[in-house]
RNA sequence: CCAGAAGUUUGAACACUCGCAAGUCCUUUUAGGACUUGAGGAAAGUCCGGGCUCCAUAGGGCAAAAUGCUUGGUAACACCAAGGCGGAGAGAUCCGAUGGAAAGUGCAACAGAAAGUAAACCGCCUAGAUUUUUAAUUUAGGUAAGGGUGAAACAGUGAGGUAAGAGCUCACUUAUCUUGUGGGUAACCAUAAGGUACGGUAAACCCCGUUUGGAGCAAGAUCAUGCAGAGAAGUUGAGGCGGCCCGCUGAUUCUCGGGUAGAUUGCUUGAGAUUUAUAGUGAUGUAAAUCCUAGAUAGAUGAGUGUAGAUGAGUGCGUAAAGCACUUUGAACAGAACCCGGCUUAUAGAGCAUCUGGGAGC
RNA sequence: GGGCUUAUAGUGUAACGGAUAGCAUACCUGACUUCGGAUCAGUUGGUAGGGGUUCGAAUCCUCUUAGGCCUA
């Protein structure tokens, strides 16, 4: 798992892709299906929690993607989580996010085949 | 035991799985492995003061700003300690931007007669006039003792004195000034003599004393990468020393357009930490020994699970309190970014030692 | 990093240290109307939060909180 840093990474993310959570979820996830890795770039409003808060998710839910990393997920991500998630409990989040991308995994895969039946 | 006052220390343990940064070593070679180390008391707010770097070795004057009892501490301070004075409290103790109102200017709503070199509304007294003549009305004076207003009204009490009164006089008291004496380094305190009764406000302007050159690690230094030039001013002094003038310096500067935006250094050994001794009422200083303890760059220092578990809530036992058992909950404020000294603000809980008042027992 | 500045009723704004904190609009109540709008009458609601100076503070000083702007 890498982590998007520079500008131009998170440009690139957001010209290319799209949103793939709805508009009442607590958690906004930008993505782009590029590539074999896995990466990650996480944007926060310091509204939302003070430092240490802010520090503490990242921590988690780049240990979250550790995790999925191993259970085959690529792509690229973009992430915004509100005050909804970020007081929520650690299995929440972890199931939230697994969904949410296997939603996106799943669409993917069947799309094309989607259309050669039409 | 109850109620308070003030100080200081600490501020989340263990195991397993997975993972981050720096350094050292090893293997293989630019990836992997092993070991060690890795956030606070406020890292925060950015409110003061300094170090460091560049600009004159940071110079003079004006302006502007800050500060304001005394002595000491410190690299320095708007900080700290000890003391003086004033205020709050029964006390431990706490609070105070605490120089000058007799240099000048201003301000004080409403109420009140009067808010400052003054003042007569009611009242008191004297004289005259008129009338309804031991009284009332009115005119001219005297009067700050009494009333009422206000946050604040030119000293308080008593006696003498007087037409009535008045520091007008006297005694004691209060405040304050001058001089002397004694104590204290000083702020100031005590006391004697003589004078005075001169209001408040400077966190209103102001006056007086003291202090302050500017910019900030994106400071500054070095190496790469990249592009396209044109115009204007300038040794008869451009620009700089970021308020202005003097003074100093002495060749580049400005506008438009084009281009690159990566890396190294500064960077962590320091007004450092711990312990002991010692000087001092204390802040703090001095000496010796030992130790090296984060340095990231969208920002590392952790994530999950389990055990144990402060505290809170509920139930049961118990007359009640204390206590015991069971169930559940599951730990405050908060994240270094050049570095230090303070201040301010946020903070669940735990420990240590001290003082005051009250109650009960011996 | 370094500066400056703002906060007044739901909203937009006034206010010399001395007011019961003003004005417009919105909300609410009543009248008018068959009903609604417009109109008329009336009510409610506020100095961002602590502490200080002062006889007296929205105003002066200070700390905190939340914004905004300039600059390198």
């Amino acid at each position: 798992m890498k982590t998007l840093k520079k500008k131009r990474d998170f440009q690139r993310v957001f010209d290319g892709g799209r949103f793939i959570t709805k508009r009442e979820s607590p958690i906004k996830v930008y993505a782009l299906k590029e590539g074999t890795d896995l990466m990650v770039g996480i944007m926060i409003r310091k509204t939302v929690i003070n430092a240490v808060g802010r520090n503490y998710t990242k921590r988690q839910i780049k240990a979250i993607f550790l995790d999925l990393e191993k259970e085959g997920f690529s792509g690229q991500y973009i992430l915004m989580p509100t005050k909804g998630f970020v007081k929520s409990e650690f299995k929440e989040k972890k199931d939230r996010l697994r969904r949410i991308l296997q939603n996106f995994h799943n669409k993917q895969n069947r799309n094309p085949n989607h259309r050669k039946n039409l």
